[in-house]
Order: C-alpha cells, then structure tokens, then sequence
DNA sequence: AATTTAATCTATCGGCTATATAGATTTATG
DNA sequence: CATAAATCTATATAGCCGATAGATTAAATT
C-alpha cells in the first residue's frame, strides 16, 4: 500500500526542476545533492522519466537534464505509473497487463474486486488531477502560513 | 500500491463467514478448501484477525472460527489494518507509528506528504465505510445482474 | 484417563523486489 | 583530443512476502 522511494525520488528531482525552470539543463549530480538522494539511484530513475517522455536529457559538457512536459499539464498519476508501473490496488485491476484473478471464479461479481475498483477510481481521480505545479504551489502556500503564524508568534 | 494476498486471503474468509453465519464454528481447513488458500498460511491470518478482535475461536472437537464482530459493522479498512499494519501511502503518514520523514526538511509544507494526505483521505472515506454486509451484498446483486443479462441473451 | 480433534506456537525457507553501488561505455562540447 | 556528462551493464544486500513443516496446547468425547 505504500509508494515507493524510486517515486518520491522522481518526485523531488521533477518538483526541483519545475521550481527551477531557469536554471535549463540540470546536472544529475545536482538534483542529487539539492534532494539528497543516492545519485547512482537517481540515475535509474530520471533515465526512466526520460523514457517515459517527462524529461529530456543532454549528454556531454553543458549538458543535464529538464523538463519535457509543462508543469502545469504534468500530472503526479502519469509519474507514479512510469514509476510504478500501475497503480491498481489488485492486479486483476492493472490497467496495462491484464493479467487475470487466478483464484476467483467469476471477477465480475467479486466482491473485493467490486470495492477495489471503487478505490482505483478514487486514487485516479486525485493523482490524474493534481499536476506539479499544483503541488509546488500548494507547498508554496504552506510553507508562507506556517511562516506568518511564525511571525505572529513572536 | 498493491494490498497483500494476506488482506486478500483475510477478506475472502471473512466474507465467506459473512456469508454462511448459520454454520457456526468454521474450521480452518475448510476455509481454506472452499477459499482455495494455503491452509498454513491461512492459520497465521485467521489468527492475527482473532488478535485483533474480529474473529473469535475455538480450540478442540467442535472447535473452529466464528465472526466476533457483525458484517453490518465490520469495515473493510478495519480488517486491512489488521493484516497490513496501515494504509499509509508514505510512512511519514503512517497512522501507527509516526516515523517523520528523514528526508524532508519541513513536513508541514512538503507538496508530496500534502498531495499523499489528500489520497490516504479518499483511500480511508472508502475502506473505512464499506462493509463485509455492502461486500457480500455487491457481490450478490452482480451475480444477479450478470444471471438476468444471461437468461436473455440465450 | 485416553483419545481425538483442532487451534496455536516456533522455526524455517526460497524467491522476489526494493534500494543501492561500481565500473565501463557512449555521446557531445570546446 | 580532452573533458564532461549521460547511459549501460552488472552486481550486491537486505528485507519482506508467501508458503511450509513439525511440535505443542487446549478442549471435547468416549
């Protein structure tokens, strides 16, 4: 039931690039460092973006990594399922192998089948709708609440 | 992203109980026959249901497992945090133990754990409502449904 | 008391996946 | 050509998942 770190890695080193769209090309090494994750690691994982269309990538001197899509259109349920691979809470419900319930008789009337579908559909319908920028900006807001409360505190 | 075959195994001898209230005490190994579950591995679940206060048992001649807690009232999320410890979709979440994020400077405005309470949010308005009762009752009305569309379509 | 039944406990095991690392190679720049 | 940086191949390690085996305890029946 949980996420996995190769994820959240991916999910920080596109949340730095889209809140540093200036900066062009960024070194892997970099976001390494900035997000404080093991660069080897890292590696796999931008390179699996890139593969997956998020990003683009030039090689040699000045090159690095940016990113492909706009963060206003990149949605975190289109990184999660490069990532992921899927994101279906049982695998009679994947979205990419169908791969079927080898122990139920007849999945339409599975009942957990019935439930578990309902869930797929809800974690759709927020991963598939909130996009990076979404959450840079409401990072963005938290962070200046907790920072007002602070200066009122004092 | 994906629920164990502990809570699928778990869910399918519940609802099998659910389903056959009349029989009384159940044994394992007939659970685990008509469920088509490892017997062995069936025991440890069956157990940690007791444990956690959703089964109770009966040792010897006569002996077996019975439903505690009535299906009407027996949600779904209440059975997987038995077996699967929590429903967290990252640990900094984790309902249980608050294992704070090594990571991340400052949880309050990190826009993933934002995004991430949002889904364990929609995740939890499901699992903690549906029912055993609504599971078997779902069930029944599709295998109804799918019996009709049958009956005409010959 | 003896026997049978069935849950409970203890221990273990293979395999897979997640996380991580090392080194060699390719591609581009200047 | 030298340098920089991504890319590829290979490996390691650990931990967990799913499953199994055998011994033990508790209850019921005879």
């Amino acid at each position: 039931m949980m996420i996995s770190k190769k994820s959240i890695y991916g999910l920080k080193a596109l949340l730095n690039l889209a809140r540093n769209s200036e900066r062009g090309q960024v070194l892997i090494a970099t976001l390494a460092e900035e997000e404080r994750i093991p660069k080897k690691f890292l590696e796999a994982i931008l390179l699996a973006l890139k593969n997956g269309g998020v990003l683009s990538s030039r090689i040699g001197k000045g090159g690095g990594y940016s990113l492909l899509a706009s963060p206003r259109s990149l949605t975190i349920g289109r990184i999660i399922r490069i990532l992921e691979g899927d994101m279906a809470p049982v695998s009679c419900l994947s979205e990419t192998e169908h791969s079927r319930c080898d122990e139920c008789d007849d999945e339409a009337s599975c009942g957990i089948r019935l439930v578990m579908a309902d869930l797929q559909q809800a974690i759709g319908s927020i991963m598939d709708t909130v996009t990076l920028e979404d959450m840079v900006n409401r990072s963005d807001a938290a962070a200046l609440a907790r920072n007002n409360l602070f200066d009122y505190s004092i």
